[in-house]
DNA sequence: TTGACACGCAAGCCGCTACTTGCCTATCAT
DNA sequence: ATGATAGGCAAGTAGCGGCTTGCGTGTCAA
């Protein structure tokens, strides 16, 4: 688990990165607790941590931290590199 | 399995996409054989098949019959509703 | 200092999926 | 017709990932 494509197959993860994208800056148990309500997603504690961290592995979410709070915030720049991937410019070197 | 991300989530099919990015209209013998010669993916060909049935279903690749042959071309159209998902523009009834 | 609150760590379970294996169908050349 | 080529169908296996469970750590208020 390394990619951000790998952070994009979890419907849970998707579900994490929409209420980012609505609400941004939020702390683990904001996200625990609207992910329950408006998805009604039965996810646990832990469960939204792990996905945290793999969202944040691959850049898709940044942290910061003050006191016991711990805040995320949503960064789609790792997004363009996918479209970017099989776009219809060739890559540079390649036309020989 | 039934979506984009589920179907980019295998290193095996991004690789099969690059390869019809690279020359589009390939056969399935065809993409067995340069798979393995470039990425060095030990692919039979039944599971690049399959590989090839998901990207298929997605939307990913679209084929065409002639005769016992059956040509797989590449279609990026799904990527771009991946990035709109995210992007800063918030859904149009939203803004109240 | 004590309790409550926000979060982290680690092991285990379970379902899904990528891949294999074996066999079958269809098209083309001779 | 027969063999070779291109591809399809289906069941079984193994490993990974999502989720839970239980406990531990750090921060803040009283």
């Amino acid at each position: 688990m390394a990619d951000v494509f790998d952070a994009l197959s979890a419907p849970a993860r998707r579900a994490i990165l929409d209420e980012l994208h609505d609400r941004d800056g939020q702390t683990l148990f904001e996200l625990c607790a609207r992910l329950t309500m408006k998805h009604g997603l039965g996810l646990t504690r832990q469960a939204v941590s792990q996905h945290l961290e793999v969202l944040e592995s691959v850049g898709l979410v940044k942290t910061t931290r003050q006191g016991r709070y711990k805040f995320h915030y949503l960064d789609t720049t790792p997004l363009h590199t996918i479209v970017r991937r099989w776009s219809r410019e060739k890559a540079k070197g390649r036309k020989r």
